[in-house]
DNA sequence: ACCTAATTTGAGTATACACTCAACTTTGAG
DNA sequence: CTCAAAGTTGAGTGTATACTCAAATTAGGT
């Protein structure tokens, strides 16, 4: 039989709880106990609907490394300043999954050691697509070139993104562009 | 009376447990068994030179923090050059440490939530070193600019720092002194 | 209205964790 | 050598954690 719509509103409910826990505080916070309470769920619901704790936090941590980079396929037009201003937009749109963002994806507790690996594969993933518009946007760039200064940019874009985490009153828009503005 | 040899060995063996288990596998391996494990020394041992595992970790971390940044109170003669140098330096002397350094100081976890708080002021004073640093080597930088800069560098620094711990192949010295170059 | 499968419940299990302590051993100054 | 303090031991405590399951309830297609 299919799933009944409680069913979708509750597994609904468990993801918000756990992004909103690991936006907070990170994933230490994020313990089954909590996740429960604040979607007003009991234990046995939550395993009626996910095989582990695990599973949920990596859905929010997916989630959030999807969105920082939301067309991965996109067909090879965008500009520098196109995927900048979506990583800021990223920001300044979903300050909570820019966090889960920043802490899971640097952390690499709470989803296991997989996640390194993940993160990294992502990473270049980003890196390619910051090069291919690095070298468009310049021809008499070789293509390592262009890698170079993509894994540079990203790394500022990084950087900062991190610092915006240790203190939210940090402008991460205006040092993104400046950072953007000079590594060009 | 005061402290039997003894007792400051199996202090350092536990510190040296300790540090090499964050390095490895971050703050959530950590656990008390793996580190009484590792430095041989049984739970009650630990408990006599410790007042809780936090005071061990606390060390370590902070042990990272200076490594990092060696002399705070200098005269202020140091380049931009100098620190980068030094940056890069700890980072090739010290990879047990930095990595600690960069998996903690950026995961905020395990430490507990001072430790962001810290992590901040630590930055803030770094970012002063570097300012001064670059408006000495260009007296047509108003401090406010200077600062500017030195948060940009040393966003693109931690960020390729956090590249490096994802993948201890990334040639971290390289990209440092372009991102460096480019960021004066 | 019926009936099956989806969903919920909450008490219960197993385990890992940080930490304690009373008894014992070792250290090293006098 | 003596002896008090420093250090060690390891079984034991309490607690938080992730996870289970049989029984009860609810959803929604027919």
């Amino acid at each position: 039989m299919a799933r009944y719509q409680v069913g979708l509103e509750t597994e609904a409910k468990i993801i918000d709880a756990t992004r909103s826990l690991l936006a907070e505080d990170g994933p230490e916070s994020a313990t089954l106990k909590a996740i429960c309470e604040r979607a007003q769920v009991r234990a046995g619901s939550f395993y009626n609907l996910f095989d582990s704790k695990e599973e949920a936090i990596i859905r929010v941590v997916r989630e959030s490394i999807k969105a920082v980079d939301p067309d991965p396929v996109g067909a090879g037009t965008d500009t520098v300043d196109d995927l900048v201003d979506a990583y800021i937009q990223f920001f300044n749109d979903e300050p909570q999954l820019a966090r889960v963002y920043v802490m899971t994806g640097l952390s690499t507790e709470a989803t296991g050691n997989g996640a390194r690996r993940r993160f990294l594969k992502h990473h270049v993933r980003r890196v390619e697509r910051f090069g291919d518009a690095m070298a468009r946007a310049d021809s008499s760039l070789s293509a390592n070139e262009a890698s170079v200064n993509a894994e540079i940019l990203l790394g500022a874009l990084d950087g900062l993104a991190f610092r915006w985490s240790l203190d939210p009153a940090f402008d991460l828009e205006h040092y993104a562009r400046l950072a953007a503005d000079r590594l060009r």
